[in-house]
DNA sequence: GCTCAGAAGTTGACAGTGTCAACAATCTTA
DNA sequence: TAAGATTGTTGACACTGTCAACTTCTGAGC
């Protein structure tokens, strides 16, 4: 007897109709039950292939990582003159193609870490990626790696920070002059990349 | 007939209560009947006072973004000759010392924004102790303010961004060089100063 | 081919939630 | 004092995540 597609793969089923969920009724809206009752199975059904409701999204959200780190992997490859850019590019594109996405890997209480090592190391990963892409052209010298992480962090906590408050609907009750909103994130690009034209160069520091 | 504190003012008392259970339980843990047990009410009692959840969710952001918004103020006037180094600090300090209260404010889904329209003035007039410690200071032309705006907003991101990536715990699992997680935040704020420098003066401007 | 263990899916329960509706008690005020 | 409004209680409802017991299916070894 030939098995649907939704019989032969259960599991993937249900991350594909999960995601289906969130897109409808929101990152925080979503139930166990709803993923059930779109794939006309019982409420238990899921439960067979994932060991709780936070061991499905947390599938999701590694999922989601994987997809981040290869956008900035292939725009920071596609950009190789200038790589700080090219990241900053992909990085506020990402975020804005795909809000949702990018909601539930940063914005959404995590589920506990511990249980989920997979996971944490796809979102450290991501995390590389940009920093990575950093120390690749410093020397090896542990002075030169620490600027570097700090340089990532600074780059990414502004990047971050930008996207998150585009994404919160707070700016839309902000009664900003008229073009901040759709220059924030040029300006934002060139401030970071003055604050680092700010530091003496590498091969000065020792 | 004496009343006791709680019935003098059940509606203070609920916020207080739901702070408390906010504290144990989580931003995202606590439910209505949890501060209806601990004021040895009945579960519907919270309700004569607050039209739902998200009523009583909203009134306790509110308060936050106001307490936000006196530690902003406070703390640029006692800091006159050089705001925004001033302001950076108090942000994160702020951050730092009420990590829950923030999460509250940031990190947290907001509740329909057009039902609770005190909210939304609360957390503007936070944002704007920020714009306007930048504005003082600069012409009147429509030109000065759109950049402080900018630059309020470049300020923002990178504080925000900064600050939530702090209290997320994603810098334990990155293996960072040594001393980087209590640099970064001098780091980030130098970073931001040297940006806000490579701007040209405001006169320049016309 | 038959058996039988394990996997996969179903059904029913339980405690917990937010919230509605009907009721009781208490306070205000005419 | 009587009427009306405010405040609090009780009980229900639909919904949630998850445990436990049951059925059905599948595939390996005899």
């Amino acid at each position: 007897m030939a098995k649907s597609i939704n019989e032969l793969d259960l599991k993937e089923a249900c991350i594909q109709a999960a995601r289906d969920v969130i897109a409808e009724q929101g990152v925080e809206g979503w139930s166990m039950r709803d993923v059930a009752r779109k794939l006309a199975i019982s409420h238990q059904a899921p439960y067979r292939h994932f060991a709780s409701r936070d061991h499905l999204l947390a599938e999701i959200m590694k999922r989601c990582f994987e997809d981040f780190a290869n956008h900035l992997d292939q725009s920071s490859q596609a950009n190789l003159d200038d790589p700080l850019a090219g990241m900053g590019e992909a990085y506020m594109q990402y975020a804005a193609l795909h809000p949702l996405e990018y909601r539930l890997m940063f914005g959404t209480p995590w589920p506990e870490p511990a249980s989920h090592p997979d996971l944490v190391k796809h979102a450290v990963h991501a995390f590389d990626m940009l920093r990575q892409n950093l120390i690749k052209k410093h020397e090896k010298t542990a002075a030169g790696r620490k600027q570097a992480e700090l340089k990532a962090l600074f780059i990414w906590s502004t990047l971050h920070g930008l996207a998150t408050i585009e994404h919160s609907n707070v700016l839309a009750h902000l009664t900003l002059s008229k073009g901040v909103q759709t220059q924030s994130r040029n300006f934002t690009q060139q401030m970071i990349q003055a604050a680092l034209n700010s530091l003496p160069p590498q091969n000065a520091m020792r």
